[in-house]
DNA sequence: GTGAAAGCGCTAACAT
DNA sequence: ATGTTAGCGCTTTCAC
């Protein structure tokens, strides 16, 4: 019998510099017994004996790592998660991501990353590979432009995901964010107790649904308070995505307009969009309120995790975050099959107050 | 013969509700060729003409996706790669970590992420995990306190893999970081030049080897300039880490120590460093400088991606970037295989100045 | 308690 | 040009 009758093409026992990895079959020839042997106690579902010590002893002789792709193979289940985000530099997603992996490992699951840079093309070609890749389930972070051709297609392929800090309408679909307009209401109110009677919200552009709620939130505030709500005080802000370099004339004009406001409070659409904010007056030589004196609300809470000198107040989670329930709602999901039934979680807000 | 003899217990070839994942078995048999004449059409290996037309048709009807799973077994390669870091939410290594996906992705590639909150257990699971699951090479971002044990532990499993933003002193091992001397020195010449004549270094322990080299540059810019190096001068911060609220004592102390010292300038291990350091003055109602006045220099650049509302200074690549040479190569480690010589990538710096 | 053998989906060698 | 077959490393059934 020719054993390795392929080594000379198929790469799949050779490391780097030619020596093979270890396999089951090794440590059942050194050990003299069959594989299955091997296999079962090296599960530990074999009773504890002398067969058990001496498979062990020489899996930790020979050096013994098992293969997770033979196994998820055989089995059918690859105990991956895809993430799947827009721009996973932003430090928001990155917090979010670094729980997401970590909650993820202690349940035994690993992560495999895709950025979509917010492109289409790249959104697609990651759905595809984590599907190719046979992932457990998606963690799924789209951008609302042109979320809804993905997430129809996950749908249909049937494979468990949740999107986050996201929501999309068709009812099946499992998500998971926060409250904006209570987030919205919330900001907008604090500003307004602190004595803010000229309030600018600067919201990102309308078809993102989250900056639309956080608007109404807004709104309802100002209404709640009798306060006008004035047009002019509404500021479409471009995207923050690294990327997007492209967008710093958008941006110059954004802070520009803002400065000739006579406004003394500003609800920012994210805590990102608010330092870009600040940055832009303080380029500009606004000097009507000191840079660091403008009261001034965000969203996602970066300062807990990135502590800045500023006195960014900003809209976070009150009790589970989406770091937690997401992953969370994403193993029930796998777990339970088809017995799961969808769940939206609109998770609620506080402010995080800072002077 | 029975074909799904093992359907009642293998997961495999089920998705959630029970719908049968669509395999090259399925396309030729619903083509009436075989899976061999299947598979060549799918890699493009087969001359173009109707068997082509035919079999890529029932391919879309059918919705096929392949396996990638399946031919990683076969081909041995499983074109991911494993990316080990600390601390994934740091925004510095977020930028990191995304450029790392797109570059791999370009090149074929997906990204595996672990995240081991510098915690030693979870460095040597993520490490066992990632050589169980077959990865082809390892993005290793450790931090000094204990690399070591790791680091010898890859090197000798054989996998290709490259340390970043890091270095070890074994010389087989390739790394990629910055020159540190010289970005201690730049740092500490822009501010010298700018008329301080009494800096505060803001290091990281010891342990750190970039801190000691930085501190090495810090040392040399002063000598050069005549300027005497003071030790009440040299501080010693705690770790950034989001995870270790613990510190918030220590930054505590440290930022009151800071406080009393006549410094005019402050050069700092890092920009998070720095802004931790500036937002501890403004906590304790600094006022001898206007925080956003204070002369200081960091290192990483982090605000070209994430700007800010301050004067930070910081030290970043002048050239190719750790982003960029990282990959690039562990990629030509990889292809190279045994005839890739180790490389110690030290890569040139220089200082981006913000007022 | 232990072993033999099938098979997960795919690719490569070989045969026609 | 197309089919047959072995095998990647593992898990599971089934037989002893």
């Amino acid at each position: 019998m020719v054993v390795y009758k392929y080594l000379s093409h198929g790469v799949g026992r050779m490391n780097m510099n030619g020596k093979q990895r270890v396999t089951m079959k090794d440590i059942a020839q050194h050990t003299g017994y069959s594989i299955n042997t091997v296999s079962q106690v090296l599960r530990g579902i074999y009773p504890s004996g002398p067969t058990c010590d001496k498979v062990l002893a020489a899996a930790k002789e020979l050096g013994y790592i098992g293969n997770s792709i033979a196994s998820s193979m055989r089995l059918g289940s690859t105990k991956t998660i895809a993430i799947i985000q827009s721009d996973i530099s932003n430090p928001y997603f990155g917090r979010l991501i670094r729980n997401f992996v970590n909650i993820l490992s202690e349940r035994g699951y690993t992560a495999t990353i895709y950025n979509t840079d917010n492109v289409l093309s790249h959104e697609r070609a990651a759905v595809i590979s984590a599907i190719r890749q046979n992932v457990d389930g998606i963690l799924f972070g789209p951008d609302d432009i042109h979320s809804g051709e993905s997430v129809e297609f996950l749908y249909n392929s049937r494979i468990p995901f949740v999107v986050f800090a996201n929501d999309v309408s068709n009812p099946n679909i499992s998500s998971v964010r926060i409250d904006e307009v209570k987030g919205g209401f919330l900001a907008t109110r604090h500003l307004i107790s602190q004595g803010c009677r000229n309030i600018v919200m600067a919201t990102a552009p309308k078809g993102i649904l989250s900056a639309q709620l956080r608007l109404e939130g807004y709104r309802q505030a100002l209404e709640k308070s009798s306060l006008p709500y004035r047009n002019a005080n509404i500021l479409s802000v471009p995207s923050v995505f690294a990327s997007q370099g492209g967008h710093r004339r958008a941006w110059k004009e954004v802070c520009a307009q803002l400065a000739q406001l006579p406004f003394d409070g500003i609800v920012a659409f994210s805590d990102q969009v608010a330092l870009k904010l600040l940055q832009g007056l303080r380029e500009q030589g606004f000097e009507r309120i000191a840079i660091d004196q403008i009261p001034i609300v965000g969203f996602d809470n970066i300062l807990e995790a990135f502590p800045l000198p500023l006195p960014l107040s900003s809209i976070g989670c009150a009790g589970e975050d989406i770091a937690h329930a997401s992953p969370r709602l994403l193993l029930e999901m796998i777990e339970k099959g088809e017995d799961f039934a969808p769940q939206k979680l609109v998770l609620d807000v506080k402010v995080y107050k800072r002077q």
